[in-house]
DNA sequence: CTAAAGCTTCCAATGATTAGAAGGTCAAGG
DNA sequence: CCTTGACCTTCTAATCATTGGAAGCTTTAG
């Protein structure tokens, strides 16, 4: 498999996975005489574990790390547990962070008039009242 | 003022005031007979502006756009109200995708025991079942 | 007069991804 | 056989907001 079909296999685009074997979450492919890259089922197989790893909102240095446990048959399982909720925690505490920004704006707009007039109490929110 | 005592009382680091700058957000600085930039207490009241846009998570480029408003005593609120609207969109949309991230997470996390053995269902989840 | 603190500019890094340029290779059809 | 187009290669650079450092000038305090 060349690596468009590996891409189109895997939903991770050619340019990606360049980039993902540039930067070490996955080993370098073999190539062909000519040096194109040959990827088998298996190299796609990791390329998916990515992408979804991806979705769960992991940064690339925890999906090196959550690789290298998927790959580690005698790993432990509360070592990949405590990644997660290690990153749940992260996640709570951007949703928090976001949540309350979207509560001031949601008040601030509730009071905005929103016509022709240029008094905006949003302004004068960021302005500092 | 200089600017690191810009910086103080506004909140916004040094580096980054000139960057603003750079990037026109503030308007440039003047400059003392040294070569330094001078700030009065009306552009520390700018830097501050910005902060708290930051703090509410609008981009730079809507950032720029606010100031402007901000300064033009002749905008309709309406122009204000919309973008407030639409990022108060834009940051339900990024709540949900990270609620549903933790959401799949804890669900996933409940069932891994996170003990020395290496049956891991985060892993097997990842795998693609 | 000198040391330290503060200022200047420019260049580079972060993190994940995308985009482009310039060129080599492969398969199919005329 | 040769061309066309799709695919591959590498390297460079852009995005976004911010931070860091280097090299050098200015100001302030002792």
């Amino acid at each position: 498999m060349n690596i468009g079909e590996a891409a189109k296999v895997s939903g991770v685009s050619a340019k990606l996975i360049r980039h993902y074997e540039a930067i070490g979450i996955i080993p370098k492919a073999s190539r062909s005489t000519s040096g194109y890259r040959t990827y088998a089922d298996s190299d796609v197989h990791v390329l998916s574990f990515v992408k979804r790893a991806r979705g769960l909102g992991f940064s690339m240095k925890e999906i090196k790390k959550l690789v290298s446990l998927w790959r580690n048959k005698s790993r432990a399982s509360s070592e990949v547990k405590a990644m997660a909720l290690a990153h749940i925690e992260q996640l709570e505490i951007k949703i928090k962070e976001l949540e309350a920004m979207a509560k001031t704006l949601r008040h601030l707009a509730k009071n905005c008039h929103g016509d022709g007039r240029p008094h905006c109490p949003i302004l004068e929110n960021l302005e500092g009242h």
